[in-house]
DNA sequence: TAACTGTACTATAACACTTAGTACAGCTTG
DNA sequence: CAAGCTGTACTAAGTGTTATAGTACAGTTA
């Protein structure tokens, strides 16, 4: 399904959560869909499942997955609410980032450029 | 000079080192200012020592802090030169943020406009 | 000289991350 | 029905990171 990076320092549920919000952002998994299950994932991946279901709880907690005891993980149902407080705290990593991508040299129009190839992306919200 | 959030579950050291970060980025700092000394900061905040050690360490090694043995530590003079590699990475953290912040329900006019807001802060780069 | 500066150690405690193993209740399929 | 799957919930152990405490040294400054 997807590789870990062992180069990488952040925790491997941290890896895996990036993962299918990354999938799921885009697009390429929609509501419903069914994901791995925890001992297949762990399997796929050669680690253990505790680690895939931290990963996939910490999904359920912040709403991009459904998971149901005996029969599986789902892709949660898109909320078609905007969230305000999360918005806002979005918005302050926003600028830290944008700041940075300045100092390192980016021009306006790049970052301007990401920002509407991103609201072109087929996934409809 | 800056206050420590214990609820934020990230390191000590890291949230010191992102505070300096965006005192020197939106210009607030300016290349040549002199901070407080490790002992002096660490005082400040009642923490040890140590932990701004690591955190002064760190923003030497990513150009944003220069410390001289007994003389102090000081804002780097700003690099003027584009660093490709480092704009490359930060395009794919922009694009995964931007995803989330849509996903959220934020519209494309409040993305751009953060970003112009950025862009027109005092700071000369 | 006295007080400061950054830097470099050792040692210790607390915590997070990961693995290993076991167990249980519920669904699905042969 | 039985076997095998599902998510979930534990305990236990090992490892690495974070933070603290304390000490020390060489160089600068007042």
């Amino acid at each position: 399904m997807f590789n870990l990076n062992y180069g990488d320092r952040r925790p491997l549920y941290i890896q895996i959560t990036e993962k299918f919000r990354e999938l799921i952002l885009t697009g390429v998994m929609n509501e419903g869909d069914k994901i791995p299950s925890v001992r297949e994932l762990a399997a796929s991946l050669a680690i253990n499942p505790n680690t895939i279901q931290k990963a996939y709880k910490e999904l359920e907690n912040s709403g991009f997955l459904l998971s149901v005891p005996a029969k599986g993980s789902f892709v949660a149902p898109v909320k078609r609410t905007a969230d305000p407080a999360k918005i806002e705290e979005l918005r302050r990593k926003l600028r830290s980032l944008v700041r940075e991508m300045r100092f390192a040299g980016a021009e306006r129009e790049v970052v301007l450029s990401e920002i509407e190839s991103v609201y072109k992306e087929e996934k409809e919200i």
